[in-house]
DNA sequence: CCTGACAGGTTGTTTTACCAAGTGGAGCGT
DNA sequence: ACGCTCCACTTGGTAAAACAACCTGTCAGG
């Protein structure tokens, strides 16, 4: 006889609420919020469920409280989820096979300095790399590399250049039950090489974006390196951080 | 008689001594915190005061909740700040003086396209450009410009050619009284022109970091752009993000 | 008129209390 | 031996109350 649905707690409700009302101009931006007393009110709720609700705003951006005068609306937070243009970031999630492209290269050769470098190995070590050239509406659009120790390849189906039916985050973490955590990104500019010009077909003298992703788990291990090549006249990347 | 200087709150304290004892591996990555019961015995503080001190460490991502188990330590978030080498961001707060540079064009032009549009601005519209030479040991290492409209360029000390003795920030919001919220960037790759290429002292084949950061203030309106131009064997852009 | 005390509003912090939901083990019954 | 219920313990959420710190307008006294 239990409701299966289970119905959000009454803060989050309010969180809701009130974002709909600043969305709609009900509360406009400058303006000074209802107070603590007026919400209870009107909403028949306790101090610490309305207290809750305004925590969350304010942390997330829609509103700023001064201590003595009340809260004041700033309008819908632009920079609620940093929205950026991760590339090679969808590459951890979603299955290869949701992606347009062709595996290019699975090999086991000496890391280049800089990847040996993200993935904590001694110089010149060997490396597992899975090259995919990605292609958007026929044309190839990116190359997309995927770097690993040696050690976390093995027992994995990425040696293999069918496509993964899974997320590499998710088979990794079933196969060797490791966790991501973060990507520390190094993006730089270079020409493109002959090969890889013909590979994306792009112009000798088109530059070349580099994203160099490390992902690490919780811990700062490094667990792998996601390189992506995007041809500098067909992509660009798009960032959004609050200022202080 | 009042004490001048006045203590944090209980369970600021609280979020401090949890996190030098994560730090200090008293509790280690992986293991299970204290309960909520067991740290209120152990400091003498009510249950609130505990849960708010763990919804900040949970917040910030020292931890992790689970409901009917406990609390598992993450360890020190390595995103805390979530460091990114933003070129053009220290031209936003810091004065001008304290960074070595010449002011090499202050003109009032018809914006490109890229400008215009970040600017929200007609295309082809008149914008003022303050452009400055950033060297670093002497030798040239970036090109950093300010857009602005024209109306907001009114008014202020951008349009002379002397360094500006305070932040940018500070300065637009003393004379305009506007208050930058957040920045919008993109990051593309361009060959240098014959111009810039000469003025930075880099090889006409080596190609440009482009970043154009859109600063905004809390509504959303477009105040100014600051172009900050690389030579991209001399620097990299370094980010760093969270993966859930 | 000006100044200062004061009253009443606001948010910030802390406490006590209770219930709900999820986990896991002890112990009972079959 | 197996499965089941129940209990103890965990975190999550809500309510009611009090005090502290801060802001602002009013009002009395100079």
């Amino acid at each position: 006889m239990m409701s299966l649905e289970s119905v959000p707690p009454k803060y989050a409700q309010l969180v809701q609420t009130l974002q709909r009302r600043i969305e709609s101009g009900t509360y406009g931006p400058g303006s000074l919020l209802p107070s603590e007393n007026q919400l209870i009110q009107e909403f028949g709720v306790s101090r610490p469920t309305v207290v809750a609700a305004l925590r969350v705003l304010r942390e997330q951006g829609w509103i700023e409280s001064q201590q003595g005068k009340g809260r004041f609306v700033r309008g819908r937070p632009a920079m609620s989820a940093v929205e950026r243009n991760r590339p090679g970031q969808a590459y951890l999630i979603r299955p290869e096979a949701e992606t347009s492209g062709e595996v290019v290269e699975v090999a086991t050769v000496a890391a280049p300095n800089r990847i040996a470098a993200l993935l904590e190995l001694p110089s010149k070590s060997k490396a597992f790399v899975r090259r995919r050239l990605i292609t958007d509406e026929g044309e190839p659009s990116m190359l997309v590399s995927v770097w690993l120790p040696a050690e976390l390849s093995q027992g994995t189906d990425l040696t293999s250049a069918a496509p993964l039916p899974q997320g590499l985050h998710e088979h990794l973490q079933a196969r060797k039950g490791v966790r991501f955590d973060h990507v520390a990104e190094q993006i730089t500019a270079r020409m493109p090489t002959a090969g890889e010009a013909r590979q994306l077909g792009m112009g000798k003298s088109t530059p070349l974006l580099a994203v160099f992703g490390a992902v690490r788990e919780a811990s700062g291990r490094a667990l792998l390196v996601v390189e992506v090549l995007l041809p500098a006249d067909r992509h660009e990347l798009d960032d959004a951080y609050p200022i202080g």
